[in-house]
RNA sequence: GCGGGCGUGGCGGAAUGGCAGACGCGCCAGCCUUAGGAGCUGGUAGGGUUAUCCCCUAUGGAGGUUCAAAUCCUCUCGCCCGCACCA
């Protein structure tokens, strides 16, 4: 109080403060209202749940497990954050409130690039840096009041926890789900390390936006391949994902059926398996590709006139960036190697060319061309004067005779389903039919199957930088790769002098580090010195929040059980892909590995929509950036809570306008004045919400306090829409201001206004928890953050009457007051009456009479 | 090119087949006040008008279905997002 009394006297005229004080009504002060109940919440461990003491028994019916993903700690939350913590608290609290046991615990996504570049550049420790930032958004989330268990809290980057990320990864190398490979991988030359495909976008590091390069290296991968199938079918398994999403993650995955054709190559003792969707295609092939990188180039052309055209193509194929190559529009380009393969299907012999549009990462790096029914090899066959072959006709009808394609004379490819021609036996039929025939023929004659084929690559999770968990590999000249025993975890990250990155992890400049010995042999043997993809260790975080102290495992087999899986997930559709990509295949891995009972992490997730400032997403280098703390500094956490979850609906887009957070902050002023006058002028005669009798106006607050309760509940539960549930408040706060001055005169009044007022405070604590405690407080109460969440009363949620719209062809002529009660007939009488309606149908033969009770009454005349 | 989303007052948005514009911002007016960047009350889509009355028009545009369309269907324009030589 002593405090607050200064802080006035500094802001105004001591006339004015004495003015205020005579009213005997405080002030709205969120600062130091907001500091008291967030100390409550800390000091009281209020959100603090135990693990049940018997979890493998324990009734998984009431637990709800509410998490939103967890803040990468570079520097401070941003209003995204706050935007997606929010949600999240609003969730949890209002679950909480109607008796759920609520997991909402919280982490810090704390390895990675960011923290190690500001290393190189401040000189500080990673781990010390890491430690201020993790520090200073902890400090943020308890100023913004959200409701999370602490106990839990958990960093990825403590050896504790990557431990057992390491750990991970052995089970995984058992499993041969992690691999190492020397392959063409994506090389950022700025970040100076490798990335994962899903890491680069439109041929650029999606971190620093430079041109990515191919490397060959010997990395680390996960066999997320092998999940593919999985990945697409258990989908199915989701209770509420956004559709695009799933969209997403489908199309990142991209199955295509189709089959596997092998084609021998003429005069060499070597068959190659092409992969394609079009297997009624085949007779129309009319030559055959190899991507430049393809492992046969060589031999195929070693020793022969085209030996060194070829190898040139491919040599300059390599040193294209894959920003290049990318470039769909590009003519087409290729070399003729002087080899021809033989076509399975009529023993035709092809010309096999080198073309970089083939690409090594997809199917099997070679292609059947056929022109006449892919615009691509349309426009190579063009280019080098290859025969354009139609086998599939949209002109005739099916079992029509096949004539003669036109494919001299064809401009672009035909790529529509219709009736085989050219094709032998086949001819006549339906395409698609043929397809399938086609490839029952290859498999009876053994030169090829049915086959499926993904865009989906191998997941590269080796990273040559320092800030990251060190991949537990130990490289013995005797015994080859061997992992770090289980009991030797964690690998520690050592300690280095420089963090720059030199193309391969600075770690294998500490050699005390590096040089070690072998497991098996207890040889001299080196460690492995790259780090794991910080993607591997947001992939398992939601589960050892379940169990973070544990010393012994990963997490108790019972525990995860109980608490997973996660019954919302929220955070940023920027992680559509990478992480809930990642983070479900490492759940099945851990389900086949018979640590979890669940094939799914996260059954509902919902995507927040971005917060855009001045026309565009805010960022650093835009300047458009609006910085949380200020705002809770100026209006508390409670208006800024409220006004990013008001500014629309959650899952759009929505943009920041400076103005609206005053109203939000002016519209808790108004719920402080009149709940402290109600507090002021009304006794509290104890909770009797019977309200059957009392006198119209009363009635009337009664009904719409109701009809708020039912509202609120049916927005914040069934559809997330936080705007309407603020907004449907803020009406019952306008009409309380109306109404109360006539209420205050009569203690039915009174206790009616009471009750208004213990359900403004109790509907809106989910959104703005301190002002609403402290209220809740003055009304006599303790505690409202354990308090039962109210329930309408259904007597008091219809009205006695409603307004009838009279419609005359559609067009509204009139409204009426109607009982709630009157069925359609005395609806159409009530119509009948009306004068404007009498008017309007006069002279004229109603033809047709609509009625929906509730609604409206609409005659159709003529 | 393929896939998805969005388009409503000056602005953010409400309304999921049934009164378009809830709620908030901004703006205008009144009250209160020595004073207001405070508070309270009222008004505010556009046009017409005989002006507290009444009418017409309006949800990017054009058609359609329906007694009734912001909402469903077809086409079209614009913006945003994802994927993109994936065989």
């Amino acid at each position: 109080m002593r405090f607050f009394w200064r802080y006035r006297r500094r802001c105004f005229p001591a006339s004015f403060a004495a003015d205020i004080m005579s009213a005997a009504m405080d002030r709205y002060n969120p600062h130091e209202l907001e500091s008291r109940w967030q100390r409550v919440w800390r000091e009281e461990k209020s959100f603090e749940v135990p693990n049940p003491s018997e979890p493998a028994a324990a009734d998984r019916s009431k637990k709800s497990y509410v998490l939103e993903m967890l803040p990468y700690p570079s520097g401070s939350l941003h209003m995204g954050h706050v935007k997606n913590y929010t949600m999240g608290d609003v969730i949890a609290r209002f679950r909480f409130r109607n008796g759920f046991t609520v997991f909402h615990p919280m982490g810090y996504d704390a390895f990675g690039l960011p923290a190690e570049n500001a290393a190189i550049n401040t000189g500080l420790h990673p781990a010390q840096l890491t430690r201020i930032n993790t520090d200073n958004i902890n400090q943020q989330l308890h100023r913004l009041g959200v409701s999370i268990d602490w106990s839990r809290e958990l960093a990825t980057c403590d050896p504790e926890y990557y431990k057992w990320t390491q750990y991970f990864f052995l089970r995984f190398f058992e499993r041969g789900l992690a691999y190492r490979k020397e392959a063409a991988v994506n090389w950022c030359p700025s970040c100076a390390t490798v990335l994962a495909n899903e890491q680069v976008l439109q041929g650029a590091c999606e971190r620093c936006d430079t041109d990515v390069e191919t490397r060959s290296l010997a990395q680390w991968f996960f066999r997320i391949t092998d999940y593919a199938e999985r990945l697409l079918e258990d989908f199915e398994l989701l209770e509420s994902w956004p559709e695009r999403v799933i969209t997403m993650q489908r199309n990142w995955i991209g199955r295509s059926e189709g089959a596997e054709v092998i084609f021998r190559v003429e005069d060499m003792d070597i068959d190659i398996p092409v992969f394609t969707t079009r297997p009624d295609t085949l007779f129309g092939a009319t030559f055959f590709l190899l991507a430049p990188e393809h492992e046969l180039v060589d031999t195929l052309v070693a020793g022969t006139p085209r030996e060194q055209a070829v190898r040139e193509y491919a040599m300059r194929t390599r040193l294209k960036t894959a920003v290049d190559r990318a470039e769909t529009d590009r003519e087409k380009t290729g070399e003729f190697t002087g080899r021809y393969a033989t076509n399975p299907v009529n023993s035709e012999k092809i010309p096999i060319y080198v073309s970089d549009y083939v690409l090594m990462e997809y199917g099997t790096g070679a292609i059947m061309s056929v022109p006449a029914h892919d615009q691509r090899d349309f426009e190579f066959a063009r280019k080098f004067g290859i025969e354009v072959r139609e086998v599939v006709s949209g002109r005739l009808e099916e079992g029509e005779a096949a004539e003669l394609g036109d494919g001299a004379t064809m401009n672009a490819a035909f790529e529509a389903g219709g009736v085989m021609v050219n094709s032998g036996s086949f001819d006549g039929m339906n395409n698609l039919e043929a397809g399938r025939a086609i490839t029952r023929w290859l498999e009876s004659e053994g030169k090829g199957k049915a086959a499926v084929s993904y865009r989906l690559r191998d997941w590269l999770v080796s990273r040559q930088r320092y800030w990251g968990a060190p991949i537990p590999i130990i490289y013995c000249e005797k015994c080859g790769v061997v992992p770090v025993p289980e009991q030797d975890l964690p690998v520690l990250l050592p300690e280095v002098e420089d963090y720059a990155p030199r193309g391969q992890s600075p770690i294998a400049a500490n050699l005390d580090f590096v040089n070690t010995v072998c497991p098996g042999c207890e040889g001299a043997a080196r460690r492995e010195t790259d780090t794991m993809d910080t993607f591997v260790d947001s992939s398992w975080y939601f589960l050892r929040y379940t169990d973070p102290h544990n010393n012994a495992e990963a997490f108790n087999r019972n525990v995860v059980n109980y608490w997973m899986p996660v019954d919302q997930y929220i955070g940023g559709v920027e992680h559509a892909i990478l992480h809930l990509m990642y983070a479900r295949f490492f759940t099945k891995v851990l389900y086949d590995l018979d640590m979890v009972d669940f094939p799914e992490p996260f059954h509902n997730l919902f995507t927040q929509g971005m917060i855009y400032y001045r026309g565009a997403k805010m960022s650093k280098s835009k300047g458009n950036v609006v910085n949380p703390d200020e705002h809770v500094e100026k209006y508390g956490a409670d208006t800024l809570r409220l006004y990013i979850l008001f500014m629309g609906p959650p899952e759009l887009d929505v943009e920041w306008q400076d103005q609206g957070i005053e109203g939000t902050y002016r519209f808790l002023g108004r719920v402080w004045r009149l709940v402290n006058e109600v507090v002021e002028r009304t006794a509290d005669t104890g909770y009797t919400p019977d309200f059957t009798g009392v006198e119209k106006r009363a009635l009337k607050l009664v009904r719409k306090s109701n009809q708020t309760i039912a509202k609120v509940t049916a927005d914040i539960s069934e559809r997330y829409r936080f705007n309407t549930a603020i907004s449907a408040v803020m009406e019952l706060v306008n009409d309380s201001y109306l109404a109360k001055d006539a209420l205050f005169e009569t203690d039915e009044g009174g206790g009616v206004l009471r009750f208004m007022a213990r359900t403004v405070v109790s509907l809106l604590d989910p959104f703005a928890p301190h002002i609403c405690a402290e209220l809740w407080e003055r009304l006599g109460h303790e505690r409202l953050w354990e308090e039962t969440w109210p329930k309408a009363d259904e007597r008091f949620i219809q009205e006695e009457t409603y307004e009838l719209v009279l419609q005359v062809n559609g067009k509204v002529r009139d409204r009426v007051q109607a009982p709630a009660n009157a069925g359609k007939d005395d609806l159409l009488e009530l119509a009948r009456g009306s004068q404007k309606i009498a008017t309007c149908t006069e002279g004229k033969k109603v033809v047709k009479e609509i009625v929906i009770p509730g609604r409206l009454v609409n005659l159709v005349v003529k």
